[in-house]
DNA sequence: GTCTATAGGTGGATAGAC
DNA sequence: GTCTATCCACCTATAGAC
């Protein structure tokens, strides 16, 4: 966990490999639809070593949504520093999903919420405060949009951000057997514009 | 697979009773997230039984699909029939959706959607079909609305009919963890108001 | 940090008796 | 239609050498 080594053209460091193999694999097949040796064929190592890095599968769920969550923390963080007014920034939002799904891909905690039910308990209260982060920025932006009188939303701000994250969500989940971008696209914008309408 | 048997107090056949263990551990946890050694546990029946019945677990997965979308059909012709403009028939379709949160469970389809690349092919289409049925009923639905002059959505009535969908599936995906049936009930409001505005 | 080897369990599925 | 018994592949995880 030594992070990026220094000399240029290097590969990231094993654990930080592995990371990335396993975040593909659970966002496209899930974290019961996948195993350590799948990601053992993939990397040329074998089991034995990946458990050298993450002693547990759950342990490496936990440090997948870990990473994932600070990844998206620091997205948004870029988001607010493009400025922008609030529809601006809801559609970089919105791009964020959209570059996911291109991979054929789903939000890492989207699928985790599917398999929620099965989860080990300190993974499935991640998933919540990943959740509650994204609703958290997202009803900023809507308050933001609404002192610009560019959004004339009912309800709360909160309200409508949970609302717009379930939509994202949502559009993710059924716009993949399709393997289409467009129709996830067209349901962000349907959602986007019935923000701005009276 | 003869159906209910006509005298009263029976139960299901044993095919029947299969399925429906198998339709709630597939909605809670998953496809890949259940075995026949559940479904034995639960029955009280072997597992080699079980296989007399569904000779594999995706042709288990197959009839699953092929029943649960029968049944939704069947519950959007009664909705149709109670008639009402096209708002209380969008509300009656939320109403559905509800009833299986309630349980804690996902729509079928749409956890099997998030499983999807792990799948049969042939799973993989019946899902792609359930969607299509409904878009293509909530396109109606939306139509009529139009024409009724109470719903001002812009887009196609099929574009608004898949960001419904989508909304809906994403609302549950991301209320269960929460175990809070009003937050998908919140988030469907949310929609629905949405397509009154102007 | 990576390996070989293996434990101990569970997965879906089958054969054949009753 | 249900059972016992079993197969074999795969799973997560560990022990211990290098």
């Amino acid at each position: 966990m030594t992070g990026r080594p220094s000399v240029r053209d290097a590969q990231p460091d094993t654990a930080t490999r592995i990371l990335d193999v396993a975040e593909r694999l659970v966002q496209t097949s899930g974290f019961n639809g996948f195993s350590y040796a799948d990601i053992s064929a993939e990397l040329g190592i074998t089991k034995a070593s990946l458990h050298h890095h993450f002693a547990t599968k759950a342990e490496l769920g936990r440090a997948l949504i870990e990473r994932y969550s600070e990844a998206f923390s620091a997205a948004l963080k870029l988001v607010d520093q493009r400025g922008g007014d609030a529809a601006a920034k809801l559609e970089r939002y919105v791009k964020l999903y959209e570059e996911v799904l291109r991979e054929e891909r789903l939000c890492l905690c989207g699928m985790l919420a599917a398999e929620y039910s099965t989860l080990p308990e300190p993974l499935q209260k991640e998933i919540r405060r990943f959740f509650d982060a994204n609703e958290t920025w997202l009803a900023g932006v809507i308050d933001q949009g609404r002192r610009a009188r560019i959004f004339h939303s009912r309800g709360s701000a909160r309200e409508v951000a949970r609302m717009l994250l379930s939509a994202l969500e949502g559009a993710m989940l059924v716009a993949r057997p399709y393997s289409d971008v467009a129709r996830f696209a067209s349901a962000a914008r349907q959602v986007l514009t019935g923000l701005a309408a009276k």
